[in-house]
DNA sequence: TCCTTCGCTTCCGGTGAACGGAAGTCAGCC
DNA sequence: GGCTGACTTCCGTTCACCGGAAGCGAAGGA
């Protein structure tokens, strides 16, 4: 038996506040020379040299990452040269260690990330010359969403989230329409965490938020209304794949019309709803996802190609 | 002294075909259980692994590792799992590996690709609606340009690059650019080795490179026929940071008007020289390059935001 | 049904790769 | 000139890694 793949144990996480040592959380303060844990595989240390990096942090000093890695210096400054050599790492002129090109392409051979996103595209560009706003594509990882992809106008709300960043399910449209379409084991195991709030329109009761995710079942769609941002409203709709399991989730983010300031020319969110749904509809299509294919007609954009 | 960044050894040619064993070359085609070299490093032995995904082999199974990364078995198993256990490979329902999201995440912070590509987006947007066809971004890696974005439509000249490929400089227009205003090691470096033909009309003589190099440099831009596909041309330019030097190429892309077949309804390839060479222009601004922030009214486009 | 094949997984004893403290080097600063 | 802080090099010890071999289980053929 494969496994693996589906029971997934919500992948540790994302360990702690940088700089934080990664070791057990025995606090005992102390240097605890002998006594902490630690996983002790070269690979292990690679990764955590890895994890020194990110959105934050993109260039660091050997000692910085050193830290960060919770490694000796002369462990990371051997380590580092090693990842250097074959391009995982690049150093700048400034002495500082950025992550290098060679990584970015093996990263991107990721089938969920840019396989995805090269299907995607030419809808998402269609999606996004209609709206002139924000327009995401995501997929979920464990208990949180990873943005895969994201077109931005310049003139569009400011997001807080990042091509290859990470946010909880539970405030985002996309991550909420991830949830709603997850695994059971996945929902519950989500609702029965503390969820962090971000705003004053978070929802972080489990009630609600069950009754929201039965609500995005039904209807197709995730509204969000400043749950992350009180500025920021998104629309999010499922992209299914092959087995029609949805695999991902589209959304464009606009002003929020219910924040007082700057939202003035702002779209009326309701009308964005069957243009989110057609978009996720047409890429799910692209995917080979059946039920998607079936309505062809109606969610066919344009005109037929000659 | 940091070093290291630009004296660029050429990193090994992108090692043989694949399957191919790694180890040196001494053909001996003894089982050489005693003799064979070997980077016998742990971290070594994960790039192999890693190495042994590409473009054609997104998904392999745990022998087919094993084989192209040339290691054991079990200890291809070992490896393998702890990769799987923190992300960077995803197996999947088939028991297949892939490249996993954490990967990709970590090399999304590459600065030369992503932390590029999402300061040149809007403009590549821009372009991308302007001409309809392929539009590519790319940065050379020692003797190679690594495509980091491209946006294609769908009726577009089909190309054989791909987001995270690599190419030879040579024969095409973002890599003349790159290697027009590469440091003079790496051009001779480049025009020493025997280069690769791929059509009739691929250039690989040096005296007649280097003599278009030289156009390239004069006019800004660099125009390449059929080179590696006789059905696509395409056209150039230098995109400069904050320092003035060429970091990175723009391209469009167009079908070749000297190929009899499909070029039918083709552009002009003169007319695109302005288009490019003016977002080139926007992202060197973008980027805080010195020469494009001084004709900034000029290159501006477009009607300004009210 | 039994046998073979093939790929994956587990086990375990020997050993050399990796570890990391310590000392050396180099700038920048007081 | 001495100090600080970051990086690099050295080297003896040790324990993590190696990989052959055996065990499993599924698929396919007789």
């Amino acid at each position: 038996m494969p496994s693996t793949t589906d029971a997934e144990p919500g992948r540790e996480p994302r360990s702690g506040p940088r700089g934080r040592a990664r070791r057990g959380l025995p606090e005992g303060s102390g240097l605890s020379s002998s006594g902490g844990r630690r996983a002790p595989s070269v690979t292990g240390r690679v990764f955590s040299i890895l994890e020194a990096f990110d959105g934050d942090h993109r260039a660091l000093s050997l000692t910085e990452i050193a830290r960060a890695a919770d490694l000796p210096v002369s462990t990371a400054h051997r380590l580092v040269g090693e990842l250097a050599a074959w391009g995982a790492l690049e150093r700048g002129a400034d002495g500082a260690y950025r992550v290098g090109l060679r990584l970015w392409e093996v990263g991107s051979l990721a089938p969920r990330s840019v396989g995805l996103r090269e299907r995607a595209m030419p809808i998402l560009e269609d999606l996004y010359e209609a709206v002139r706003q924000n327009v995401q594509l995501a997929v979920r990882d464990g208990h949180e969403v990873v943005y895969v992809e994201r077109l931005a106008h310049p003139d569009a709300v400011r997001l807080f989230s990042r091509v290859g960043g990470r946010w909880p399910l539970h405030p985002t449209a996309v991550g909420q329409v991830l949830l709603a379409h997850a695994p059971a084991a996945v929902q519950e195991s989500v609702l029965a965490e503390r969820l962090p709030s971000f705003t004053p329109r978070t929802v972080t009761d489990p009630v609600a938020l069950r009754r929201i995710l039965a609500a995005v079942r039904r209807d197709g769609v995730a509204v969000c209304d400043g749950m992350i941002d009180l500025a920021a409203l998104s629309v999010a709709a499922p992209v299914r794949g092959e087995d029609d399991s949805v695999i991902a989730a589209l959304s464009v983010v606009v002003p929020s019309p219910s924040d007082g300031g700057s939202g003035g020319g702002g779209i009326e969110p309701r009308t964005l709803v069957p243009a989110v749904r057609a978009a996720a509809r047409g890429i799910s299509r692209a995917l080979g996802a059946p039920t998607a294919a079936r309505s062809d007609a109606v969610t066919r954009r344009g005109g037929t190609r000659p």
